[in-house]
RNA sequence: GGGCGGGUAGCUCAGUUGGGAGAGCGUCGGCCUUACAAGCCGAGGGUCGCAGGUUCAAGCCCUGUCCCGCCCA
């Protein structure tokens, strides 16, 4: 057991005083270690592996607070739950930043070598990579740190290497000459996924001729890539097409070159309807073009150098940058007369998502995973139900892309990252695959032999993930117990590159999916719906958030970005605009309850920090209610163990409203409608425990009936004793501090953390309270509306006369009397029959079956009072004929069912008991004024 | 072009088997009532994008349509 939490408690909240502390305290406990061998049910989520690069931002605070909300809620529920923690090593990325630190040194990573600058990287990441972890447990993320992994640390690079190695040799995984996208910036291969297409840029439709080899004729093509002739190797027509039928079979002539390229018919490439119905084709860069070569047997013609230049093959225009040869391609063919005209035309040039720069397809020499039988083992497994995804529609994009069935390009051109474990021979074509570092050629037995430049694609060591980090290869405890994994959380957008990979892998590998659900959340954008980017000046940094944040901070933090100047300008203006206060600090509970409440939304969310405002604003309100209220008045009292004895109505009330609240928020957290928890906790904390309870309490607890007062005690003890423990998941620091607080009956838990979730039967499941409560609560809040009304001020005690016949409500209010007077302010309530003679000046409306009366000397005015009986009846009259209506249409009394009849019948008799109290108020209100 | 999501109060959004339109913020009025003015009490505010349909009954189901966003090609 960890020493006691205990420091000086501030008057009023303060997050900052006591977030880390509490954090501390979790840390000394080894609260948050699962354990391999419990006979708990198991619970796991795998932390989505933040890359080492990055700094938390709103998205992974997001994705923490919900997966540290389940993970609290089962703990507390008595699972063994583990949460994973652990980073990526994200290797386009290191690279570039640490080779930009390098170009700030004057060097570079080919002067410095590969080993040199491996430990460069390495030493970047001691230093920096652990910032994303520091930030985690400022979220109060209860991660399981001293299982903590990182995908180039010695575990995961062996499930690496046994992954790659199994699927080589199962012949999944294949070395081939392919048409790959290649990033001339990053000199690397990238998979489909890594290229962005984004909104269509203006281009050119460029046409020109090809003349015909026997002098006959020309076919004209067009392209918005003119150097790509350099490398054309076939002219398709459509076979059907009479314009160009004849010449199938005929060669047209290379402009430039000492060579000619045949026509060929194709109909899945040329459409007669498009253009000139003519398509030059360039199989090498083009997946249309490859495809369609593929059919006919073209030559392929690589014209590209890896760093964008064009290479031996496309003389003469040999070393030129890809698009200064462009131009120079348009002059030459202009200057040669083929020049056949230009069309303005909308292209989406494929990005590289790391560097923006246009991508190109080249053909290339590069390892892939077939995916086709494992994509539709993937698939079946959703289809079958076996993983769920939540909400069920994002299945779709999950769907849509493994049926693809894409083969993965995974080798990448890279020095950071899992180096491929394959080795060529100098002397035969053999390639040796191994678990273990060969030294020598597994055909021929040279020693001569070389291993692979390149490393694996980042993506693939995730993909590996949630069995890598429980110890796979090996069959460790830690795999039986945990795996298949309980959820998988993450945001939408990394479903193809991420969920769909573990997905093939695990099943592969394990034969078993890796999780059961797959929890999907929104995006978060700013408060107009824009993508958060530096930039735009509009990013909001979680921990500015919680610490607080001036707006000056805000501009110097944008002023150190690298980022063009006119940019920087932009984002500071944007900052002053929108943030000219900065942000108010607020505390990791209150950002963890507001992105839990945005959570609902299937669309993605506008972030408002004034929302996170408010919800600092309900701490503060916790915290009153326990320490400013609740403490001074349950100090030295012996609390009860269970669900304590209620002596009042408001006891029972607040017992059944827990019982309730307890199996609705129990509900909503396995359905993973974390939004409506949260509404429902800060409605029942607030309005029903804070501005109902506790004021109907005030009265009793300083009053003589020492019964009432010690059961009082004793039920809000309890109840906040529970509502702390329903919040703690959202909630987690206030919670802890508080808790500890409070007087606990013997043999409590240490640590709110691993006090019992509550669950219905903790509360005391009581309608008929609710029901009196509910009465009650209406008689009380007319009165409040007469007296605000009348602006009377709180201070100024008042009479109310309730006037009715129902015994029921008569009673209520007379045994409830005291209750009324201390909520209401009275110095008298009268409870009148019918017959009794009124009062007279009084101001009057009509709640539950009684005329509420409140004599106000002076004050009433004949003339609003009429007005406002008068709105009343209009309103109840309304409400009356649409439920006539109902009932006089025979078919709903026919079809509806019988207990939606009945409520609109009650409603109708309600209505007319209403009506004849409005009237007979309005009566007398004549009789006055007379 | 295909798929998905959204359109409800001034703003941000809830609204689950179809059966009395809600919350927070903002607005207005009244209050330092001994936990909280970061608060309390009260009030106002909506043709549920539009048009049809199904149904006794539609914010919710169906069809069409307009607008916004995202993903894929």
């Amino acid at each position: 057991m960890s020493k006691p939490l205990s420091f000086e408690l501030p008057r009023s909240y303060d997050p900052s005083v006591i977030e880390q502390r509490v954090y501390r305290f979790w840390e000394d406990g080894g609260y948050f270690a699962a354990r391999d061998d419990s006979d708990k049910p198991p619970f796991c989520i795998v932390l989505p592996p933040p890359n080492i690069t990055g700094a938390l931002h709103m998205g992974h605070a997001l994705t923490a607070t919900v997966q540290d909300m389940l993970v609290r809620w089962r703990r507390m529920q008595g699972h063994n739950a583990l949460w994973l923690p652990g980073a990526d090593h994200a290797g386009i990325a290191t690279q570039t930043v640490v080779e930009r630190q390098l170009r700030n040194e004057g060097l570079n990573r080919h002067t410095l070598g590969r080993e040199k600058f491996l430990e460069r990287v390495w030493q970047w990441k001691e230093q920096y990579g652990d910032r994303i972890t520091e930030q985690h447990k400022r979220l109060g993320a209860s991660l399981d740190w001293e299982r903590e992994r990182f995908t180039m640390d010695e575990g995961a690079s062996r499930a690496v290497r046994e992954a790659f190695v199994r699927l080589y040799e199962n012949g999944k995984v294949v070395r081939d000459n392919r048409l790959i996208n290649w990033c001339v910036s990053c000199r690397t291969a990238l998979s489909d996924v890594e290229v962005d297409r984004d909104k269509p840029e203006k281009a050119e439709m460029w046409s020109f001729a090809y003349r015909l080899e026997d002098e006959s004729g020309e076919i004209v093509v067009a392209t918005t890539r003119p150097e790509t002739m350099l490398a054309d190797t076939a002219v398709v027509v459509h076979p059907e097409d009479d314009r160009y039928r004849h010449l199938i079979g005929k060669r047209v002539r290379h402009p430039f070159q000492d060579r000619s390229i045949p026509i060929v018919g194709d109909d899945v490439l040329a459409d007669p309807e498009l253009g000139t119905g003519a398509v030059k084709v360039t199989p090498a860069h083009d997946p249309n073009d490859f495809e369609c070569g593929k059919r006919h047997g073209l030559d392929l013609i690589d014209m590209l150098k890896d760093d964008g230049t064009v290479n031996e093959n496309g003389s003469p225009f040999q070393g030129l940058d890809r698009f200064e040869a462009r131009e120079q391609v348009k002059k030459a063919i202009e200057e040669k007369g083929l020049f056949r005209g230009r069309a303005e035309h909308e292209y989406a040039p494929g990005r590289c998502q790391r560097c923006r720069s246009v991508v190109e397809p080249k053909l290339s020499l590069q390892w892939f995973v077939d995916t086709t039988q494992m994509a539709e083992r993937a698939l079946q497994a959703v289809r079958d139900q076996k993983t769920v995804f939540v909400p069920p529609q994002q299945s779709h994009r999950y769907f849509d892309w493994l049926e693809k069935k894409m083969p993965w390009c995974i080798s990448r051109q890279l020095w950071w990252g899992h180096r491929i474990p394959a080795w060529y021979c100098d002397e035969c074509d053999e390639i040796t695959v191994s678990r273990v570092d060969p030294e020598s050629c597994s055909g021929c037995g040279s020693k001569n032999i070389k291993q692979d430049d390149d490393v694996l694609d980042t993506w693939f060591s995730s993909g590996l993930w949630p069995f890598s980090t429980l110890g796979w290869p090996e069959d460790t405890a830690a795999l039986k117990t945990f795996y298949p994994t309980s959820v998988l959380e993450t945001g939408y957008d990394i479903i193809t590159f991420w969920v769909s990979r573990m997905m093939m892998m695990g099943l592969e590998l394990l034969g078993e999916i890796p999780f059961h659900k797959v929890l999907l959340h929104p995006m978060i954008r700013d408060q107009d719906g824009n993508k958060m980017s530096k930039s735009r000046g509009n990013v909001i940094d979680p921990m500015d958030v919680i610490e607080g944040m001036s707006l000056e901070g805000l501009v110097d933090k944008t002023r150190g970005y690298t980022l063009p100047g006119d940019e920087i300008e932009r984002a500071v203006a944007y900052q002053k605009e929108h943030f000219p206060t900065g942000f108010a600090q607020c505390g990791t509970d209150a950002l963890r309850f507001t992105l839990a409440a945005y959570t609902g939304q299937d669309q993605d969310i506008r972030f408002s920090v004034d929302r996170v405002e408010g919800y600092r604003k309900f701490g503060n309100k916790i915290w009153q209610a326990t320490l400013g209220f609740a403490a001074p008045h349950l100090s030295g009292m012996t609390p009860k163990q269970g669900v304590p004895e209620p002596a009042t109505l408001a006891d029972r009330w607040i017992l059944a409203r827990l019982s309730q609240v307890a199996s609705d928020v129990d509900r909503l957290f396995e359905d993973f409608r974390v939004g409506e928890a949260t509404g429902l906790l800060y409605h029942f904390f607030w309005d029903e425990l804070c501005s109902w309870y506790i004021e109907l309490l005030k009265p009793i607890l300083s009053g003589d009936d020492e019964r009432e007062k010690e059961a009082g005690r004793q039920v809000l003890r309890y109840t906040l004793d529970m509502s702390l423990r329903l919040l703690h998941p959202l909630m987690p620091f206030i919670t802890e501090v508080l808790w500890q607080q409070l007087p606990k009956p013997e043999g409590h838990a240490d640590s709110i953390m691993v006090a019992p979730f509550p669950r219905a039967e903790d509360g005391l499941a009581d309608e008929e309270a609710v029901a009196k409560a509910s009465r009650l609560m209406n008689a009380v809040t007319a009165i409040r509306s007469v007296r605000s009304e009348y602006d009377v001020p709180p201070s100024k005690p008042i009479v109310a006369t309730f006037v009715t016949d129902d015994r029921h409500l008569a009673e209520l209010l007379e045994e409830n009397r005291s209750l009324v007077f201390s909520l209401c302010r009275l110095e008298e309530l009268q409870i009148l029959p019918s017959r009794a003679q009124r009062p007279t000046g009084c101001a009057t409306s009509v709640v539950e079956d009684a005329e509420l009366l409140v004599p106000l000397k002076g004050l009433v005015d004949v003339e609003s009072e009429r007005a406002r009986l008068i709105k009343d009846r209009d309103k109840t009259a309304k409400a009356m004929m649409g439920s006539e209506k109902k009932l006089n249409n025979d078919k709903f009394v026919a079809k509806a069912p019988q207990s939606v009849v009945e409520k609109e019948k009650e409603k109708v008799e309600e209505a007319k008991t209403r009506l004849g109290k409005i009237d007979e108020a309005l009566a007398r209100l004549e009789e006055v004024a007379k």
